[in-house]
DNA sequence: CTCCATTCGGCAAACGTTTGCAACAGATTA
DNA sequence: TAATCTGTTGCAAACGTTTGCCGAATGGAG
């Protein structure tokens, strides 16, 4: 049914090995050769199957590219520059999506661990004992996670996490909000642990509300929640957070942000959409993406196992603005800032 | 290294064949054998390698998802409904970004063919004649395209859009724009052709702004040639430019819906997010992931060539307001449904 | 006790490639 | 002229499964 190898052999009439190395191996045959049985391959419609290529050499030439949520507006830039970037190298990629699922998430690897050379495991919510464990079937690469001896890019959102909550002390606020992602996050941790010290040390406070789903929903569940605290800004998990709580405080009729600041982090595409505009931490995805492809097809050739860690930037727009202690300088100097933008 | 059929064969003293039916025809294989095998199976961390059983029995038990733009947001809900559906039937998902182009998209089945049981083509740009011939080398499954012969499953946009028209029409204004999609979307002559149809039975005006790349900016850019044409009404290709027109008209200083309503297509999940909420026509995209996953998977059984339609329905928000023929009672009716949402 | 039916498991071929080895021709070297 | 080398091709085994076929064992019927 299908053309193979063999009836290309035929119809040029050399042995099967000959076709075979006309593709794999193109200067083990005679140019003239080559050409022809290429001309004939052309005319048949013949195309390498990869299953029975994949059988003899152990490389299937495809990856896996496993998500916490598919719909979550954070990875989709990722799961784009990886697919591209990996298709430019003649890697396919399967997608699956865990729905925030630690178990899904193990099943998910250990039946694309046959079928693949490696997996990126993006934001994964399994313990480190598993992934430690499941790194032994299949070569992994993780992104936004840090366990040691493992390749990982991670997006450095505790830098971010830092220059928003100094943003936010800068404009006089003295009580803030943490509104915190999903347990198993070590974006999660990385956040919490930042805004914590650098509120500490400027002797501010810092409330945590959470674990929570990262999605809209929670974000604007917490509004009330967030109001109780009487805090006069918040820094969000995530933008969609962040915008579900801007959407909330507004319904509530709570000005924003001249009576409560709300900062988010990942800079989606709506961000900037949202009225007022997020001021958010961006989040270099599609790097993050390119990147790690290139570091799990690299870890065949040597056993490099580093961990790059990507720059993040405080993106400041209308989401944020002078709080109860704003120095009258400093307020001048952030509502110029806020403004520009 | 890995471990396979033949060492659970040896370990639990069997032949290959007893191990192999083990796993794929466990009723021809005695219960208290069939316990034993999976044991050692289970204790050696055996897992049947999918090239190799791809190879003889000529299923490989994954599919492929083709769409135009990953980062769309239009499409992530499509492909994690089809993701998951697929792997509740045990089937893994190939995703590819065409980026819009034609070319890319034929490579990317071309490629893929060999690869999969079939090919999800979501959106496609090729042309009818393209499709035609790729169809040959594997099955396919159209979402969002109608050609006769070929299993889809559509939006019935042309629906939706008559619905938006009307709304408009409703609303008293007599002069639309219909700000276009993509060339080679079917979508597009769809919406294009109702919205035209039912302008011009009302006697009202249509004037049509494209083709453009379905994205944000080019919503922004043609805030200009909208105004230009004095038109009180718009209606978008996609959400997408339906935001970037309101906040491009916006900046300009023209008061949405006071002096021009916006009508975008797909309630693509920042929809309600922006202010003015978009009024929009919703698509099932879930639901057509899942049908057609459903399609593909059973086409091997029959031959059965369905095209399944799905209903759109509009969404009326705070986008669309009175135009300038509003008559005063269909005006309170109307701005009544507005203010209710 | 014999015969037949049924159930179970082994044997071996096949799927479409890749690849080490060997064969051969012609060219180069001593 | 013989020996060696180089470039090109063929041969056949191997990858990890599935599956049609056959034989052995079991049990019930007569």
């Amino acid at each position: 049914m299908a053309v193979t190898i063999r009836d290309v052999a035929r119809a040029s009439g050399v042995h099967i090995s000959t076709v075979s190395r006309t593709f794999s191996a193109p200067h083990l045959v005679n140019p003239e050769t080559r050409s022809r049985v290429l001309a004939t391959a052309e005319q048949l419609g013949y195309r390498p199957n990869r299953a029975a290529r994949a059988l003899i050499t152990g490389r299937t030439h495809n990856i896996g590219l496993i998500v916490a949520d598919i719909a979550n507006p954070f990875f989709p830039p990722l799961i784009k520059a990886a697919e591209t970037h990996a298709r430019r190298r003649d890697y396919h990629v399967f997608v699956a999506d865990t729905d925030e699922d630690p178990i899904v998430e193990l099943d998910l690897v250990q039946a694309l661990a046959k079928q693949v050379d490696g997996i990126l495991l993006c934001s994964p919510r399994m313990s480190d004992d598993q992934i430690e464990q499941v790194r032994r079937e299949v070569p992994l690469v993780v992104v936004n996670r840090m366990i040691t001896g493992l390749p990982a890019v991670v997006m450095d959102v505790g830098h971010g996490a830092r220059e928003a909550v100094r943003h936010l002390l800068g404009l006089g606020h003295r009580h803030l909000v943490y509104l915190a992602g999903p347990r198993g996050s070590w974006t999660n941790r990385e956040i919490r642990r930042a805004a914590g010290a650098t509120t500490r040390a400027a002797g501010a406070d810092l409330t945590v509300l959470g674990p929570n789903q990262p999605v809209e929903e929670t974000g604007a569940a917490a509004a009330e929640a967030v109001l109780r605290t009487g805090a006069t800004a918040v820094l969000a998990y995530n933008d969609l957070m962040a915008i579900g709580l801007l959407q909330s405080l507004q319904d509530r009729g709570v000005d924003v942000p001249g009576q409560v600041s709300v900062v988010g982090i990942d800079d989606i595409a709506y961000s900037g959409l949202v009225r007022p505009r997020l001021t958010t931490v961006a989040n270099p995805t599609a790097a993050a993406g390119r990147t790690a492809v290139d570091m799990l097809l690299q870890q065949g050739d040597d056993g490099a196992t580093g961990q790059v860690t990507l720059r993040t930037d405080l993106i400041i727009r209308n989401s944020t603005g002078p709080g109860p202690y704003a120095p009258a300088v400093a307020l001048n100097a952030e509502v110029a800032a806020t403004v520009k933008e």
